[in-house]
DNA sequence: TGTTACCTGTGAAATATTTCACCATTCTAA
DNA sequence: TTAGAATGGTGAAATATTTCACAGGTAACA
């Protein structure tokens, strides 16, 4: 008598879940190139990626090519969309008005791929008011409120590493359950909350393993 | 008669290398903090991985710690350097001085953590010559003169993503090594260039997945 | 000194991930 | 209509990575 397991875990590699932003993005240009249909190949050729992982890889969703002919550049891309919920815009707050804040505010390329900068925010009173690509910065005071008032899901943390973890506590507690960090400092979060990190520092470390120095420095 | 493997490959797995960055960012703050010690647990717990793969990780390296003791906390500091080759600092270029490049150009955490931000180019004139935390804009004209004059092996790249493969194109043939994408494309590089990404929607999409989106948007 | 609570480093086991290899299908062109 | 080349989906096999679990070793303290 086989013994059934009671809660078949069935859920999608985390590992997955991360490639497909990557597919979205080649496949994206791709079509605005002009491209009809592609190859598992093909774009495992420009990816660095076997075709035989994103052949895998997109089978945990369904099935979206046509054998012989490969995908359809459109069509995948509207489905990939809809795996990652990009079908809406999702509004995003910047916290800190630093260099970084300002650059991420400023930057247009989130609006075609499923997001918007909506709020900043930042503690210098001196800054408070003034306006940055059309969003004016607010005060820290009013964080919680406007969090829980127009329920911001995700933000984007430029704020000093020494704060960082302080401003994290604050927006979990007001329901922030995604999290960019721009900080070099690991976040403690509850387990709801995902977070994801930017740190240029700790990728050219992983870099300069592989590297060897000149004798010049 | 047993075969013997030719070419025996004792090297370390690259997922390994890429978590040394986040000990030593995290050892480095704890340190900072006046920290003497430490455990595989505690660091475990701090970053939201399990002791055993911290000590299996650093046990490639060599042997750290003390049984009942842990870790001296800048010790391992060190040998982490060590092994990153961080012991001297690196020169970086940045190429495009757009928010992005004017952002990072003005970072002052690079120097503690082993890089140093000295050269910074584009193509526009009208900010050539204007001056940077220090650093002058130069002209991308010079780009290949400057890094096989100065033999620059990382750059950091902050260009629009339609200049990100020409650029890359040129960096390589010049002899660098290392790239830190900030475009949102893939970029094609022979075997001995490292690159690294950096794209926050990539990222954000990742995230999405697992939330769910509130119904007024 | 004896006892207890902690630690590391590490083979072995357990999981997770990637790759292989092949069938069925599609398209092209002779 | 048929032959040949290309392609997706997918179990099975191969690798890679993580976790387990325990033999020492250390420190603190009664």
């Amino acid at each position: 008598m086989a013994l059934i397991a009671p809660d078949k875990e069935n859920q999608i590699p985390d590992i997955v879940i991360g490639r497909l932003p990557v597919y979205l993005r080649a496949l994206a240009y791709m079509h605005q190139q002009g491209k009809r249909t592609t190859s598992s190949s093909e774009l495992g050729r420009r990816l660095g990626i076997s075709s035989a992982q994103i052949r895998k890889d997109l089978s945990h969703f369904g099935e979206f090519g046509k054998q012989g002919t490969g995908y359809h550049v459109q069509h995948l891309v509207k489905e990939l969309r809809l795996i990652l919920k990009l079908d809406k815009i999702w509004p995003v707050a910047v916290i800190g008005a630093g260099f970084l804040g300002h650059a991420l505010a400023s930057y247009n390329g989130f609006e075609e791929r499923g997001f918007q900068i909506r709020w900043i925010f930042d503690t210098d009173p001196t800054q408070i008011g003034k306006v940055i690509n059309d969003i004016p910065i607010q005060s820290m005071n009013e964080l919680e409120k406007t969090i829980e008032l127009e329920t911001i899901k995700i933000a984007l943390l430029a704020v000093p590493a020494i704060h960082a973890q302080s401003v994290t506590d604050r927006l979990v507690d007001a329901g922030v359950e995604g999290i960019l960090n721009y900080a070099p400092i690991n976040l403690v979060v509850p387990d709801h909350v995902n977070v994801g990190y930017s740190d240029p520092v700790v990728q050219l470390q992983h870099m300069t393993y592989y590297i060897n120095p000149n004798e010049k420095f």
